[in-house]
DNA sequence: AACTATTTATAAGA
DNA sequence: TTCTTATAAATAGTT
């Protein structure tokens, strides 16, 4: 259908080649059209040109039709298997788990005394020991963390009570400096004239009354006290 | 390109019809054939007829043309979509398990006595408290258990008993009508010749000493030994 | 892009 | 469905 008759193989010109296709890509198209509407029928086509360039019709929509065809053909596309066959894997993932929680709420729900009544004598001894096991493993385990933290409390009072001794040492040491230099200054001063500078009488005696007020506060730590105390917590734990 | 010219509207003649989609069906695979020889294209042609039949060509690979296709309009097909939304629900639901057998795993090896050293005091308390409630449970089941099968023990001891207590009476009876009946025959027979029928007599008399063995070995029922078994599995009971 | 000679497709009929 | 054939339609090569 043309000046002169052709053979279907690839053009080699370039430029020929382009004219035909456009002219040739526009009477596919064409004509599918006319098929469609002629014969009622659905009809898909899809062109990419070898520049890559994209042309198709559709006589209805060719998401659909491709969907149609997929069907037909049994073809599940690559993708769509893969992801068919991980929907697989995640539904027996998922009802495996739902089985092993089923499992394990019963479990958990027989080791919190509920649901009982489908137990024989037998199961229901060995559930008695395995709750008198594990009672027996967390009271171990409490106790153990109770005297850990009288231990270290016991510690940390003793450093303390040694501290509290050290520092009234200390403190007796620089009170009885400081009445001598008092008793100094004051002989100086009844020797000079007193009258002269009164108020720093005033300031030393002054400090001198706080700091006996300081001492009285700082009683020397009680031994005894201490230790029963710590006798009386260990005597609680046992209990438990 | 005909005898007539037509105008593109569906053919309401059945079989023209027909005829025609056969024709220009032909026409236009062949079209699409010979553009992608000669203009180097990719070409694919899907057609369904109006009966649901499905004709198709592609150049190279259908299923590699409709993924390209795909990519090129970004267009993911439905069920694609569907199937990887679904993938997702059942992998949510996956993760979901798993966290719950996660917890309920932990939960459960607290109440088996493992795992305990992340656990403080109070936790610990709390623990202690539900194995204790647990157990209580549990015990409470199985005494009720046991009591109710020992009670139903004794419930058909008791009825045995009282069978064995009949038949004793019964045998009694059965045996001093018996002893009475053979006294009688004796006496008859010391008066008659006993000599005529010597094997009578050694028939009844062996009977006699037959009777008399099973009235040794049936001795009345031991009230006093019955009720004092059920005391002790009672008694072995609460000390559970 | 338009023209047109020629090939090709196909409508109608058998 | 297939063949025939007249004719419409498509298009190769040209302008």
């Amino acid at each position: 259908m043309g000046r002169g008759k052709i053979v279907i193989k690839r053009i080699d010109n370039s430029s020929s080649r382009q004219v035909t296709f456009s002219k040739r890509r526009i009477g596919l198209l064409k004509k599918a059209r006319e098929l469609s509407i002629l014969c009622d029928a659905d009809v898909g086509v899809v062109v990419f040109s070898s520049t890559g360039k994209l042309h198709d019709f559709a006589s209805t929509n060719m998401k659909t039709m491709i969907e149609r065809y997929n069907k037909m053909k049994e073809v599940t596309s690559h993708q769509l298997s893969s992801v068919t066959s991980e929907l697989k894997f995640w539904q027996r993932e998922a009802t495996n788990l739902k089985q092993q929680l089923q499992f394990l709420q019963e479990s958990h729900r027989k080791l919190m005394g509920q649901g009982l009544s489908d137990l024989n004598v037998k199961d229901l001894y060995s559930l008695e020991n395995q709750l008198e096991t594990s009672l027996r493993s967390v009271r171990m385990r409490k106790d153990n963390l109770l005297s850990n933290e009288i231990k270290e409390l016991n510690q940390r009072g003793a450093i303390i009570h040694q501290e509290n001794i050290e520092l009234y040492k200390q403190f007796n040491l620089v009170q009885q400096q400081h009445s001598e230099l008092l008793n100094k200054v004051c002989a100086s001063e009844e020797m000079n004239q007193i009258d002269q500078h009164p108020h720093m009488l005033y300031n030393v005696k002054n400090n001198h009354q706080m700091n006996t007020t300081i001492n009285l506060q700082l009683s020397p730590p009680d031994q005894q006290n201490n230790e029963s105390s710590t006798r009386n917590m260990q005597l609680c734990l046992q209990l438990h």
